[in-house]
Order: structure tokens, then C-alpha cells, then sequence
RNA sequence: GGGUGCUUAGCUCAGUUGGUAGAGCGUCGCCCUUACAAGGCGGAUGUCGGGGGUUCGAAUCCCUCAGCACCCACCA
């Protein structure tokens, strides 16, 4: 270190490695357990802000908790995710003219291993990157054996228990993925449609006719009935009565019910049962025929022939066309629109009636909500708590079954007349349900939501459904940093299947955390182009490269001309290399209450110069030729040095609070004030002064230096947790010391006794006071 | 339609039980003082979104209005 200028590519690339081998980060197997799971990363993707974000959290509280004593165990390991990963692959053998489907089921989940296994270390090498002190030799993956087991334990049970059942109803299909959706997978984004106004017209009197508005005219071919709302008087006469169905010619009854609005469009609804969530219950009340108009791809189906084989939007021009030609419609206008689409596919949900798998969510969520309202698990903030209680008192039942190929296949057989056996094995099935091997049986074609899986992380990855020691030391574990977007997803379930099959909550508390924003607070994203990788924070990256990574592989390339010209403006000279130290402090820093947090760049060339900061004090300290007072001779505390250590106890007391309460915010500018104000700009500047002063003894002298030292122990130790790897070259540096910080004990308390901060508080505002006099002097 | 959060210095944000407005970045002035110019010292900048109320005292508590953001929901 020496005359060596701070350099963090320099320092941060050797520690890991060593880390990592001197096993410090696996758990001590003594002291009280601190433990975190991981939310596992999408095995195949790569860090992003929000992920380093959470993982400086995460860290932070795990390398203090370590220095605590605690025995800490940070879980390691990622996601299968499903449809995402499942998306990747079938993009990449489509480029290649290869299409799942000729692969075959076996083949195409070997390529997605494949890939797995080509991408699948790239997030967790760049966990190391940011200094994740994950357990690594204890890592899982979503789809691994042990997790399997317990995928499956889960999945038996409920099904035994009566909580997961198969039905046929009407679910959220999305037509390109061809898969089921859980509501939570499908957002609704405001688009404008149409509503066209069509004549139905009365079966006993062809000169009349009702005003049905509609934004999907395609559907009546689905129509089963035509509902006003029975308090209309405009209507009220006709209940009862039957309209014959445009196109199709169908009779179908006018039924009365006060789901119709008397207000909206016409007043008149026609009903699909099979085609809208609405109309679905209403076909159930009223008991409708229900007639499926679409195949799995959202055409017309053979049922048809006029139209089969159209896509929707095909048939609804044509249908359209053939009203027109009919004189049955009566007008269309611009309609504002509430569209249903897939998360991933983007693509137009459809409401479709299949069978699919379910949890009946409602007993396992009364079970969560007393829970959180019994504070057996606290949100952070607080107000969350409301978010969740909103979401759980209106739950619905959980479509878990999803048509893909990656991820685990559910354990169900069935005979050749469809009755349903569930079990580990189809050996299993057969001595559980007595089943002998003449009748044929063949295992359900799905697969399970990817957060079935997840919501199991908590225990599933401790070795659960056996009787580890590790699940009876880590479960239940002690806090979850999470983003408020997965809450329904993620939090929520595993609340749920905690309670269920360990009869205790997953963890006691939950930090909620905001979403990571660019410096003028819009959301990061590829089509925006103004993501910025973590990684290249830590290691720079130049201007060219950035656009390089900004514009390529656009899905709207017009795009791309404004995003070269933003990014050039905003990042003429490329992004420095701030090294992850500095990325870190900065993320503890914007760690403030929960609300979004944005990220500019300028915060992190500040704390990479509060790290040049404490090198140079580390130099200064090093440079003394002084000799410190030994150990057993009592050292001189004057009250400048009694002073300091004061703040120094302030400052420990403070960062301990501060972690509790999870202001990361807070205890990240503690230190900061701390070393920079108190320690560097007071306390070294006085004692360069005392140490080169002829009025003070040499055993003074040495004391400072021993002060200087002991004190500067104690910052690198309580820095360690937020910047471990400056910490880690200087104290090794220093302090001779072959231990790594993570296995020393954070500092504490030092208790100098010392009542005159009056004294020293008065001097420094004289010092104050004269510096400002002699500035504005202008005396030099 | 229901819910949540936000509005404080040019920018990004703190402000913990109500007690004379804070930080970082930027900006201005002076300094290459041998740890650090990625630095030191000093300065300037705010009717704390608008209005009303409670109080000796409000950025903080209450009411109200406005704007912004997000979440949930079946208006065809």
C-alpha cells in the first residue's frame, strides 16, 4: 500500500478468492443463528441494479451479523424460472429454424439444461463481484433433486389435504405461450379500442331489436344469452324473452341480472360465457350453455367452419364485415379499454376454458394474515403490511399448472378414464391407490408455476422435507429483503407454505425495498436505454461499449437514435471504474424508507472518494515514524483523544440502531460523518499538529499514535460490512493480522470516561470562527 | 372504482416523540499546508406544494385543495 494510489480493481480482486476458500462465509455451527435467503436470481439472467442493491443489503447484514457472533448462514442459489428461461431457449432454437415441438419434450429440456449450464454461473460470478458473502457450498437450484423432493412432499399433500384440486374453468390463456396464467402474471395496460353497438334481434317479433354494445364482436359466436340489469325500465319487459344471435342465428334468453350497468354503453350485454371472466360467473348462475369459440392459438375452432382457423382479430374483421352486410351493426366509436396481457409474452390474454391444477388459497392465507397481524412477522415499513392484508383477504384460488416443458412436472397420473393419481412415483401411486399394472397410466404432460417452487425456498433449500440440523437451526429464518413487486408472488405464498408445513412463519421480518431508477427517476429498462450494469460501474466502461450495450438487440430499433444521443450526453466520457466498494456505500446511502430509489452517479463518484478518503488516512496513520506506546504502559488521553473516541462510541452505538431498524441510509452517513469530519478533518489535523509540536512529551506522542491506530481499527472493522474489501487490504495491511474481518468481533463500546465535549465542542467553534475571520480577511 | 406513497436549497434526497431548516452533488472565493486537488478552509442559496386549523411554538399533528407516482379491481 504504501505510496500506492486507491485503486479498487486493484484491491477487490484478490479477496474473494480468499474468502471464499478460508470457508468464511459458511455458517460457525455455534452462537445464535442469523439467517438470509437469497430471493434466487433467474438462473440464467444477469445482475442489475436491483439485484446489487438488495445483495448490499443483504451483505451488509450478514457480515454483521457475523462479526456479532452470530452463526450465519446467507443461502445461496437461483431460479429455474420457468417461462422466462423456457422463452429464452425456444427464441434461440427458432433463430436457429428449430422449433420445440419437433424437438420433443426430453431433447428440448436437455437444450435448456444446456443453457443452464452455459449462463447459469454468469450472476453468480457476478455475485462474488459485488462481495456477496453467500454460502456457496451449500447453493441451490430450483429444480435440483432435494428441491424436487420437496416440490413434490408439497404438492402430495396439499392435493391428500384437499387444498390442490383440478377443475375445468375458465383461466388466463395466453395464446403464444400457450399456457395458463395465474392473475398475478397477467397486468392490464389501458388501450384504445373500440365498442360497436349491434342489433340482436327479438325472436317473436323480428321488428324489434335490442342495442348490444361490444368490444370483442368475434365472441358472439359464443353468445349464450343477452343480460340487462332487471331494475331497467327500459328493458325490464323483455327478461324472459329470447333474441336471436347475429350471424349465427342462435336463440338465446334475455336474462336479468344487476351485474349489468345500467349506465355503460347500451344497457344491454351479451353474454359469452366461455370467453370473459364476467360472463363466465354469470353463465354459472344462470346456468348458460358454455361453447369455447377458440383452439389454443386464439383461432376460430372447427366448430365454425365459416370462420375456422382465423385468428380473433381476423375473425372479428370479418365478422365486422359480415354484421355490416346484414345491417345488424348499428355503429362503432373509439373506446378507451382496460387489455389484458401475459407479462412476458406481451400477447392479448385470452379467457379460456381448461383444466387446470389449483391451490385453494383461501385456508392457507386466513392462517398468514393472523400471523402478520399478530406480528409474528413484521414489514418494514410498516405500511406494507396493508398491501399485503389487501391482496390476502381477496385472494383467489391459484391456477399452479402451466403448459410448458421446463420446470417440475406435476406428479399426477391418470387412467384412460381420466381419474387422477397423485404421488412421488407412478410406482408409488400404484401401491397408494392399488392400482395394478394392466391399467395403463400416464403422467400429467404440466408443469408447475415457477413460484410454486419459490414459495417453498425458505425450507425446501435447508434440506426440508428431511429432519436436517439445518432446518432446525436457520427456520425460521431471520429477515427477508425483498422488492414490494414481489410480494404477491414471492412473500405471500411462502408465508403460506411456511405456516402450512412447518407450522412456523418463513421469517421474522421483512425489509421492503424500492425499485432501483436512473438518476431522473424513470424505471431502468432495455426499451428505455437506460439500463446501466452494476458491473460496469465497478469496472468502468466506455462510451462506445455503453451505446454498444444500450442499442443493440432493441425490440423497437427506432429507438435507438435518441438513446445514442441520451447516452452520449449524459455519459460523454463513458462511466469511471468506481470499484464495487464505493457502488456499495452508495446503495447503503439511497437505502432511505422504502420508496424508490434513484441512482445517480454522482453519489457514487462521492463515496468512491470517501474510500480514497480512508486510504489516504490509512497512508497518513502508516507513515508515522512515532512509535506507538506499547500495550502495557497507560497511554496519555488528553481531551481531544477522549473526544474522539467518544464520537467513535456515538458512532458504534449509532450503526448498531441503525442496522436494527434496517436505516441502512442512516448508518452509512454516520460513518461517513464520522471518519470524514470527526476523525479525519479534526483529529488527524490535531494531532499532526500535537505530534510535531516540541511542548508535548514523547509519551504523548506516542500515545496519539497508538489512538490513531486503535481508533482506526475499530472504523475499518464497522466499515467492513458496507465496503469489504477496502477494509479487508487495509487491515490486512495494517494490522498484521492474518484473520479475515468477517472473523473478528465488530467493535464495540470503548467507554472513556469524558465530560468536557463542552470544551472540545468550544474549541472547535473557535477554530471555526478564526478560519472563517482569516477567509474572509482574505489573510492567508 | 378502491388502496398506498410522494411534493423540503439548482439536482437527488435526510429530517426519528412538534422546539431557531440538513447532507451529497453542483456553485462561488481562497489555498498544490509533506495522508488525500478523488483534497483543505470558507461562503451563498429555501415563505419546507397551496389554503385553513390545533399549539406559546408546525416541515413535523388535523382538515382541505392541487399535482405526481405506483398497486389492486370484471365496466361490456
Amino acid at each position: 500500500m504504501k505510496n500506492s494510489k486507491y485503486d479498487p480493481s486493484n484491491i477487490e480482486s484478490k479477496w474473494y478468492k480468499q474468502w471464499e476458500e478460508g470457508k468464511t462465509f459458511s455458517p460457525k455451527g455455534e452462537g445464535e443463528p442469523y439467517c438470509i435467503m437469497i430471493p434466487p436470481p433467474n438462473v440464467t439472467g444477469t445482475l442489475h441494479m436491483g439485484h446489487a442493491f438488495q445483495i448490499t443489503l443483504m451483505d451488509t447484514l450478514c457480515r454483521y451479523h457475523r462479526m456479532l457472533g452470530y452463526n450465519t448462514l446467507w443461502q445461496a442459489g437461483t431460479d429455474h424460472a420457468g417461462i422466462a428461461t423456457q422463452m429464452v431457449v425456444e427464441r434461440k432454437l427458432t433463430a436457429q429454424g428449430i422449433s420445440r415441438t419437433d424437438l420433443g419434450r426430453e431433447k428440448f429440456i436437455d437444450q435448456v439444461w444446456g443453457w443452464k449450464n452455459q449462463s447459469g454461473d454468469i450472476i453468480t460470478k457476478q455475485l462474488r463481484r459485488m462481495g456477496a458473502s453467500l454460502d456457496w457450498d451449500s447453493e441451490r437450484f430450483t429444480l435440483d433433486e432435494g428441491l424436487s423432493k420437496s416440490v413434490k412432499k408439497v404438492f402430495i399433500d396439499l392435493y391428500d389435504k384437499g387444498l390442490i384440486y383440478r377443475g375445468k374453468r375458465i383461466v388466463n390463456w395466453d395464446p403464444v405461450l400457450q399456457t395458463a396464467l395465474s392473475d398475478l402474471e397477467v397486468i392490464s395496460s389501458e388501450e384504445t379500442g373500440k365498442l360497436w353497438k349491434i342489433k340482436y334481434q327479438l325472436e317473436n317479433n323480428p321488428n324489434e331489436y335490442l342495442e348490444i354494445a361490444t368490444t370483442r364482436p368475434e365472441t358472439i359466436l359464443g353468445d349464450t344469452a343477452v343480460a340487462v340489469n332487471p331494475e331497467d325500465e327500459r328493458y325490464k319487459k323483455y327478461i324472459g324473452q329470447k333474441v336471436i344471435v347475429p350471424i349465427i342465428g342462435r336463440s338465446v334468453k334475455i336474462i336479468g341480472d344487476d351485474h349489468v350497468d345500467m349506465e355503460f354503453g347500451t344497457g344491454c350485454l351479451k353474454i359469452t360465457p366461455a370467453h370473459d371472466f364476467n360472463d363466465y360467473k354469470l353463465g354459472e348462475k344462470h346456468n348458460l350453455e358454455f361453447i369455447n369459440i377458440f383452439d389454443s392459438l386464439a383461432r376460430i375452432n372447427s366448430s365454425f367452419p365459416k370462420y375456422k382457423n382465423l385468428d380473433r382479430y381476423e375473425a372479428r374483421k370479418k365478422i365486422l364485415n359480415d354484421l355490416k352486410n346484414e345491417n345488424l351493426l348499428l355503429s362503432e366509436d373509439p373506446h378507451k379499454m382496460v387489455v389484458p396481457r401475459g407479462d412476458r409474452s406481451h400477447a392479448v390474454i385470452e379467457p379460456y376454458i381448461t383444466d387446470q391444477w389449483y391451490v385453494k388459497v383461501e385456508p392457507l392465507a386466513s392462517k398468514a394474515i393472523e400471523y402478520v397481524k399478530d406480528n409474528k412477522i413484521k414489514f418494514i415499513p410498516k405500511n406494507w403490511e396493508k398491501t399485503y392484508f389487501e391482496w390476502m383477504n381477496n385472494i383467489e384460488d391459484w391456477c399452479i399448472s402451466r403448459q410448458l416443458w421446463w420446470g417440475h412436472r406435476i406428479p399426477a397420473w391418470y387412467d384412460a378414464n381420466n381419474n387422477i393419481y397423485v404421488g412421488n412415483s407412478e410406482k408409488e401411486v400404484r401401491e397408494k391407490y392399488e392400482i395394478n399394472n394392466d391399467i395403463a397410466l400416464t403422467q400429467d404432460e404440466d408443469v408447475l408455476d415457477t413460484w410454486f417452487s419459490s414459495s417453498l425456498w425458505p425450507f425446501s433449500t435447508l434440506g426440508w422435507p428431511d429432519e436436517t440440523e439445518r432446518v432446525k437451526t436457520f427456520y425460521p429464518t431471520s429477515t427477508l429483503i425483498t422488492g414490494f413487486d414481489i410480494i404477491f408472488f414471492w412473500v405471500a405464498r411462502m408465508i403460506m407454505m411456511g405456516l402450512e408445513f412447518l407450522n412456523d412463519v418463513p421469517f421474522k421480518e421483512i425489509y421492503v425495498h424500492g425499485l432501483v431508477r436512473d438518476a431522473s427517476g424513470n424505471k431502468m429498462s432495455k426499451s428505455k436505454g437506460n439500463i446501466i450494469d452494476p458491473i460496469d460501474l465497478i469496472d468502468g466502461i466506455t462510451l462506445d461499449k455503453l451505446i454498444e450495450k444500450r442499442s443493440s438487440d432493441l425490440m423497437q430499433p427506432e429507438m435507438e437514435e435518441k438513446i445514442i444521443k441520451n447516452t452520449k450526453k449524459e455519459y460523454p466520457n463513458g462511466i469511471g471504474s468506481y470499484g464495487t466498494d464505493a457502488l456499495r456505500f452508495t446503495f447503503a446511502s439511497l437505502a432511505g424508507t422504502g420508496r424508490d430509489i434513484n441512482f445517480d452517479l454522482k453519489r457514487v463518484e462521492g463515496y468512491r472518494n470517501f474510500c480514497n478518503k480512508l486510504w489516504n488516512a490509512a497512508r497518513f496513520i502508516e507513515m508515522q515514524k512515532q512509535e506507538e506506546i506499547k500495550n502495557s504502559e497507560d497511554p496519555v488521553f488528553t481531551d481531544i483523544d477522549k473526544w474522539i473516541y467518544k464520537r467513535l462510541d456515538n458512532s458504534i452505538e449509532e450503526t448498531k440502531k441503525n442496522y436494527a431498524i434496517y436505516r441502512f441510509d442512516y448508518a452509512a452517513r454516520n460513518l461517513y460523518e464520522f471518519v470524514w469530519n470527526d476523525f479525519c478533518n479534526w483529529y488527524i489535523e490535531i494531532s499532526k499538529v500535537r505530534l510535531l509540536s516540541v511542548n508535548i512529551s514523547e509519551k504523548e506522542k506516542s500515545s496519539i499514535v497508538f489512538h490513531l491506530k486503535k481508533i482506526f481499527y475499530q472504523i475499518i472493522l464497522m466499515l467492513h460490512p458496507i465496503m469489504p474489501f477496502i477494509t479487508e487490504e487495509i487491515h490486512k495491511d495494517m494490522f498484521n493480522n492474518d484473520n479475515f474481518i468477517q472473523n473478528l468481533e465488530y467493535p464495540k463500546k470503548n467507554n472513556i470516561s469524558f465530560k468536557n465535549d463542552g470544551k472540545i465542542n468550544w474549541m472547535i467553534a473557535l477554530i471555526s470562527e478564526i478560519r472563517k475571520l482569516r477567509s474572509e480577511s482574505n489573510v492567508p
